[in-house]
DNA sequence: CAATAATCGAGACGGTACGTCTTGTCTTCAC
DNA sequence: GTGAAGACAAGACGTACCGTCTCGATTATTG
């Protein structure tokens, strides 16, 4: 398990104690400037010091929170995006699934898919903000999706004694994919063949 | 399609003319050097200063042939690797492309992956970047499984009609998800999951 | 009148105000490596990154305070000499104008003279840059010259109606003429003959 | 006595023996280009590359004939120059020399004064440099002035002391310090006033 | 008339310095 | 203690020229 230096951690640790407390309106702006920059450039040619000039901000603030780069896009990211893609309760389970990849994969064509891949090429830096990528983001949504197969599992429906970690690689593979190498949209052609093959003959047990 | 701008079409291109032709042993050591640093370091942290006084060779020299710092990449691996894995005529069509994801994968899990996960992240800054690494690498690669994969459907194997192309990103899609985000070994557990739940059944009919 | 842009103004302009003050050991030693370098080699031959380096100091803190290499040796110079050359008073006035060209040229034969020379040729790719050379060099010297001058004419010494400004061109002209051409030497036979000529039979009114 | 390395005396040496004669094209072209060029910016400025390409020329020909770009700079003024400010008889010796003096401020106040500055500037980073312009140019006209100023004391006119080269400085010296230091324009009033001090009272034994 | 030899253009080369940019730290004063 | 301001050391960036070199092609003289 890697400890977390994000900004969030550190507000925690940090929240109790004497002195000026820590300016709400310096964070909120340079989260938010981050993440407008993040609409217009690349991550990469994104600097601090500039995140710190349109925020109205000191850079020895943005340093003082956030130890890299991908930790600040991260942060700045994830304060924006409510989860786009849930699950939900569908007529049966394998459906609820397939609603769920469809909606992720529409995020995934936008803006978002856009940063995460932006957040990802960053990452791939320096193995700590990978792991904090994947506990802060990934896990959360592969633990419902985990959640959700097992539910599935149970009710019969998955007749694969494939892994769940596999499964959802296999589902969620594709996409990122094609998110990464840009060798072909990831439109709802391509997620229904997917979820045909990994699906196929399966609803029909949940009738 | 992306004009590539990479050394080995400046080659081919400035090959016709006067001047001092270009040096053989500077072009082999800039490439050996590249190459040897990405045993060592991440691509980030590679500068074309380094390159150039490594190789005992003036920036300029390296400039000259080279846009940006992934086309250098780009070529130093392609340079270096024969096809490491090649689709190699089976039993069956089928056992064929089996044993080319295997050979995939553990190719994958050592030095090349590694490689390969520097140059991709590398190229998200850059479309051009990124278009020059999917046609100098990946479109070769997905050009022999695809006529692999006719070769298969001709022979009455592979009963779905999910596209060649879909297909593909089915099968190898998880590998690459694992190699980016590392959240997971690609150890052949994983890869026997992956083309047993594919593959599944598919085998009796070549019987 | 030339906005000038060296240091010393820029001192005087950012004094008041928050951030870091300006570090007083880097100004030093960057001016003392200057004058060391003035010494041992021409101007042209020195470099900013040599300065620097030698300085021990980034290269961005010099060009933080110098636009051009021809300003940073003009603040070098001056900071380091005082006034070698001053008008003192004599028994007459022309004695103290004597007196004073005689120690110049002496001062020019030396190291000074050889650093005026390559300030002077290196201010004459920029207009800025030689009119900075005139005001913190030249126009101090010639307004005492022109001063002890119009002393002269009041004690009715002078019996010439040259303008002020053409006879200290007259005077000095020469000097500055063999430092910059080289082809004789500035020594105390040709300083005579020049004063005699300018000044002969004017010293008999003043006894 | 410098042994001079300039491209004429290069063209004597080499003028006998086998192989493709010199071009005289290119000569006359690279002589042309740097003159226009002198006219549009400072010879630091000039680089040798810019040279070679306007002339439409290799570089490697430039720099088979000259050494630096001082002497390229002389040789191109040189060429183009005839004498502008020679000694003409007129109704007295001295009034021979009057005229010669402000011909030569006339064309010192023009282009060629312009040129001739950038060329002494260029030419205080090396001390050879320096000699081929004294030899080249100024013992030339220094030549022209002893032999008139020699004339002038034989009819008994000059009635100083003072060494001919030591007048020639006087004379001239003023002229060439408000060349370099740019403080004051040379003018017709500087000229004249230079001139009525220098031979006052002179002219009445002509007559 | 072939051999020789110096020239030419083109342009790649190793090298150096340029002036800028970005990083992450540090120092000051204000709150 | 935090924050804005901004100087600082460090070092890579990509560019511009330097002066040299290696070519193939050309153009004269010499044997």
């Amino acid at each position: 398990m890697v400890v977390p230096k994000d900004e969030t951690v550190k507000r925690l640790v940090r929240s109790r104690g004497q002195g000026r407390p820590r300016s709400e309106a310096s964070r909120a702006s340079i989260l938010r400037v981050v993440l407008e920059l993040l609409g217009r450039k690349s991550l990469r040619d994104i600097t601090v010091e500039e995140v710190a000039k349109e925020a109205g901000v000191a850079k020895t603030t943005v340093y003082r929170w956030w130890d890299t780069k991908a930790q600040l896009a991260i942060d700045a990211f994830l304060n924006d995006i409510s989860i786009k893609a849930p699950f939900v309760e569908k007529e049966s389970v394998v459906e609820s699934i397939r609603s769920q990849v469809r909606s992720l994969a529409f995020q995934y064509k936008g803006r978002d898919g856009e940063i995460i891949r932006q957040i990802i090429a960053e990452c791939q830096g320096s193995p700590e903000d990978l792991a904090m990528f994947r506990e802060r983001f990934l896990v959360l949504r592969r633990a419902a999706a985990i959640e959700t197969i097992q539910r599935a599992r149970n009710e019969g429906v998955l007749n694969s004694d494939i892994p769940d970690e596999t499964l959802i690689d296999l589902i969620y593979g594709p996409i990122y994919y094609r998110l990464m190498l840009q060798h072909s949209e990831i439109d709802s052609a391509f997620v229904e063949s997917i979820l045909d093959f990994v699906f196929k003959g399966m609803e029909v047990k949940t009738s």
